[in-house]
DNA sequence: CAAACTGTATTAAAACGATTAGTACAGTTG
DNA sequence: CAACTGTACTAATCGTTTTAATACAGTTTG
């Protein structure tokens, strides 16, 4: 399940938008995949089921669910994700790469930094992933 | 002088601690130039001084200037500045090369995408330091 | 010295966003 | 029908940010 982290300044239902995004993209949630109810969720994490649905409009808002009516929210088709959460992460590194750049950072610097990071984290990645697993629902959007 | 931006979820002070850092780094403010005064930077920016004064206390905190009762507050040591604000920004872009690797993005990818932002950013700079330019408020923190 | 600046400190109120609480309605499932 | 689902809405609460209004101490300049 989802782990919310209090010494992060950002709002919870941010949180989880991100985080559940990060399990599709990794592809521990896949396409057509039900998530949590909103009230299980919640009732997980000890918030109320209005930030959770929160969580879960700006995710349906950005194409990363879709949810109906009376049955669940539902993962999205991958290519839809993958290409909206590339996006977002080009973006965001884009704005790294420019502060380093200002900052009088070479580009040659940064590519090390990247393939020092790229070498590192693959050792870290298999710890990283255990910590984020999501216990599996089960069952599809079109049962 | 520096723009605030209203749009930005982030809270006035840091946006004022970010901007100002930025200039330092990018040598638009040198060693010993003083600070705009509090009340004068709040009048400029039609703020209240307490928030100019918190974000001074957390650039000091952080190393980018120092205050003196009743003279002002001064740019501190570049040496300091730029070890201090490289930190931050290799910190930031570790944090987004880590969630490129997660999404598949690949270290060759990351690369190129550093250097293309490197060869279009060259070009973009002047105009954005430009934007950034502060009105020159001469003299030393010795007079 | 006096006026006009500086930084600094303090307390209270106001404003704002995030979160909670409680309730309600509509659709689905068994 | 009972127990789920998503969705909607209002009101209260809470924490942070920002404002407001002073006040004090040090510096500078006329």
């Amino acid at each position: 399940m989802i782990l919310l982290d209090y010494k992060d300044r950002r709002p919870i239902y941010e949180q989880i938008v991100e985080k559940l995004s990060d399990l599709m993209v990794r592809g521990v949630l896949t396409e057509n995949t039900p998530l949590p109810s909103v009230r299980s969720l919640a009732a997980d994490l000890s918030i109320n089921p209005n930030t959770v649905q929160r969580a879960y409009i700006e995710l349906e808002r950005q194409g990363y669910i879709y949810s109906l009516k009376g049955k669940g929210s539902f993962v999205a088709g991958m290519d839809h994700i993958t290409k909206q959460k590339q996006a977002d992460i080009l973006a965001a590194f884009g704005s790294a790469v420019e502060k380093a750049r200002a900052a009088g950072v070479t580009a040659d610097d940064l590519c090390s930094e990247v393939r020092r990071l790229y070498a590192a984290g693959n050792q870290a990645q298999k710890a990283v992933s255990d910590h984020l697993t999501i216990s599996n629902y089960g069952g599809n959007a079109d049962d």
